[in-house]
RNA sequence: CGCGGGGUGGAGCAGUAGGUAGCUCGUCGGGCUCAUAACCCGGAGGCCACAGGUUCGAGUCCUGUCCCCGCAACCA
């Protein structure tokens, strides 16, 4: 065979201020399972993630918690690794900023571009907000001249500072992207760019003097690097960048670049311009997925939805996740995670279609042939058919996962898996089996099926490589299972005759869900009905209704706040400390934009108290205030009744 | 005139250089019994946010309006 293709893939490296969610999650697994094809697909991939460690706000985040930057990275990073591992992500190399190779290398970097006169030192003036390490213009902030991501202060300052020429290179980056249509997608976020280019590009600031957690300038060691410059570099470092030339000219450019929507800018723009200014091919394809929207409803741990994806591998497994991430969210788009549409999922595609269709197989082939497959003689017209599907589909495979298409190519299988189901009715075994004379016929069916999942196990391989390999084993299928190539997918009849298959055994068992759990369902399921009614006035009112009892499992009492201090960094939460009578609990509550803190102590407020209790950025709160609010105003229900009074 | 995404049967989504509106789940009815109350077949359910326009013909193109959602993942 001829030399393997090489195809280098990266995702973004991720930055260490806190544990990674669930959108991570998603952003590797889709990476991993492209590498993975690729693979299969007999590429020599080198697949890379990693952390993205400098900078002031990992400096200011150690600092507060009383240890170095170093031990503070160390530390989440390999909550990263654990992450990665648990989720079965196949990284050929862990990239972090910190490591001496990582800095070597961008030093060089740095100083290649300055010596060609690409770099220069200027000063920077500006607003900087500390928090979201951005620099903003006037015009940038919010209409409290506050940063507006954050919305917290900016303080104006002024540095010294290195400035890469990015306007030199903006006419020759949109030629490339304008006649390069595969180099950024999806197309939507390629029409964003030339738009954002076309309004021409200012030089960047690549330096900082105002603090030092950083990789030093090499000719200016007062100055740290600037951490896109910094951060970017990292896709040249572990493919032998400056010490491995040879392995550097096989791997680079770069197949691809999965990145999240929000950074396509850095890497379709800033990344560009610096290997232009390096004189190195820019990369073959730049990927902008979506984002992920959790219940419909941006992630916060307020309001309980915070997706831990290791949580969910201890819950579902891995393979579960995997395969809800890659089949249910269309990769150039947001996409919903629900923890009910993942169990929907796993309950009726992994064990119902899957899970099932291979325990009744290898049952069959147990009860009605010892376990043993025979070669098949002769064919039905129900055998061709499935034949010529399994064929198509491995091919429309291929296709789809070449183009990306991992939503469309995993849901290619399933119509797969589905015409295999439905194949068992059309053969009906149990009656062959009764009937001497169609020993053969039933045989055929049999191997025909085993085939079937012995080609479905290949298929989902990149995207399952836990259940494909389970599959592989319970067919009993010799040799190593990652040494396995697409084209044996292709090779239908691989099955020896006289091979005896392995026991079944379960590969999803069913998830049963609770009739109805009282809390968070019916609460979603209103809240879109009243976002839908309203506009079409609401008309059906009684389905919105909720009866008696229901309204009395809420006990709202009357409380006295006796002290409220807003909560450290954050701008919406005070935690109050309130008085029921009885007992005195602490809240947080998220009013700090419409309340001081002193307005509302000895205020006589009403209050949920049977509220299950939350952490909210480390504070157990336990109930919630009341308040009423119409777009911007907010106030909360304050009542002039003793402490402890009944609210019905 | 900040930017971007979106409004398609109960839910979640597809709809590809404009030509009978599809899929998954749910639901209803039937079939089967090898199997994880599973599998197979069939039915009901949509004037594709609204209003104009282009066209022989628009979910798909153009214009305008309304509504939702984000601004990068702490905010009960």
């Amino acid at each position: 065979m001829a030399e393997k293709k090489p195809f280098y893939i990266t995702t973004p490296i991720y930055y260490p201020s806190a544990k990674l969610h669930i959108g991570h999650a998603y952003c590797t697994t889709l990476a991993d399972t492209i590498a993975r094809f690729k693979r299969l697909a007999g590429y020599d991939v080198f697949f890379l993630t990693g952390s993205d460690e400098h900078g002031q706000k990992i400096q200011q985040t150690a600092e507060e918690a009383g240890v170095t930057p170093i031990q503070y990275v160390d530390k989440i990073v390999a909550s990263f690794q654990h992450l990665w591992k648990q989720l079965g992500i196949s990284n050929d190399d862990f990239i972090r900023t910190t490591q001496e190779r990582h800095q070597r290398a961008v030093q060089e970097i740095f100083r290649r571009i300055y010596e060609k006169g690409d770099i220069y030192k200027g000063s920077y003036k500006g607003l900087y907000c500390t928090p979201c390490e951005s620099y903003w213009t006037e015009h940038q902030l919010d209409e409290n001249g506050c940063c507006p991501d954050c919305h917290r202060p900016v303080q104006e300052v002024s540095e010294e500072a290195y400035f890469f020429k990015i306007s030199k290179y903006a006419d020759r980056l949109l030629d490339f992207i304008e006649k390069n249509p595969d180099f950024l997608q999806p197309v939507s976020r390629r029409n964003e760019m030339i738009n954002f280019i076309k309004q021409g590009l200012e030089d960047l600031c690549i330096s900082r003097t105002s603090f030092d957690w950083g990789i030093p300038v090499p000719m200016d060691e007062k100055h740290v690097v600037y951490v896109w410059f910094d951060a970017l570099s990292n896709y040249l470092t572990p493919i032998g960048f400056l010490d491995d030339k040879e392995k550097f000219e096989k791997y680079w450019p770069a197949g691809l670049h999965l990145v999240g929507k929000e950074i396509v800018r850095f890497h379709t723009i800033i990344w560009p311009c610096i290997l232009m200014a390096l004189e190195l091919p820019l990369p073959q394809k730049v990927y902008g997925h979506g984002w992920l929207i959790v219940e419909g409803d941006k992630m916060s741990k307020s309001k309980g939805n915070v997706v831990d994806p290791l949580a969910l591998i201890d819950e579902f497994g891995a393979d579960a996740i995997r395969y809800f991430l890659l089949r249910e969210i269309n990769l150039g788009q947001d996409g919903n995670f629900s923890r009910d549409a993942l169990i929907a999922r796993i309950n009726s595609d992994l064990a119902n279609d899957l899970g099932n269709l291979l325990h009744r197989t290898l049952n069959m082939i147990g009860k009605f042939q010892q376990g043993v497959l025979l070669a098949p003689q002769g064919e039905s017209e129900f055998d061709a058919s499935l034949k010529a599907d399994a064929m198509e589909t491995v091919s429309f495979f291929e296709k789809g996962m070449e183009n990306m298409e991992l939503s469309e190519s995993i849901k290619k299988v399933w119509a797969f898996i589905s015409r295999a189901n439905k194949y068992i009715d059309e053969t009906a075994p149990w009656v062959l089996a009764k009937d001497p004379e169609k020993k053969q016929v039933l045989a055929n069916t049999m191997y025909n099926l085993a085939e079937s999942l012995r080609i479905i196990s290949i298929l989902i391989s990149p995207y399952m490589p836990t259940t494909a390999e389970r599959i592989w084993k319970q067919l009993n299928q010799e040799g190593e299972f990652s040494e396995v190539q697409l084209s044996e997918a292709y090779a239908w009849g691989s099955i020896p005759d006289g091979h005896a298959v392995g026991e079944p055994e379960q590969l999803f068992p069913r998830i049963e869900v609770e009739k109805e759990t009282p809390a968070a369902k019916p609460v979603k399921a209103k809240k879109q009905k009243e976002s839908k009614e309203n506009k079409k006035e609401d008309k059906k009112e009684e389905s919105c209704e909720i009866s008696m009892e229901d309204f009395s499992k809420i006990h709202l009492r009357v409380v006295k706040v006796l002290a409220a201090e807003a909560v450290p960094k954050t701008e919406k939460l005070l935690k109050l400390t309130v008085d029921l009578g009885d007992e005195q609990r602490e809240i947080v509550s998220g009013i700090a934009k419409h309340y001081a803190p002193e307005e509302l102590v000895g205020k006589n407020v009403v209050m949920v108290v049977n509220l299950k209790p939350a952490k909210i950025r480390g504070i157990v709160s336990h109930g919630m205030v009341l308040a009423a609010s119409a777009d911007e105003d907010l106030q909360v229900l304050s009542v002039d009744m003793p402490v402890g009074s009944q609210v019905r």
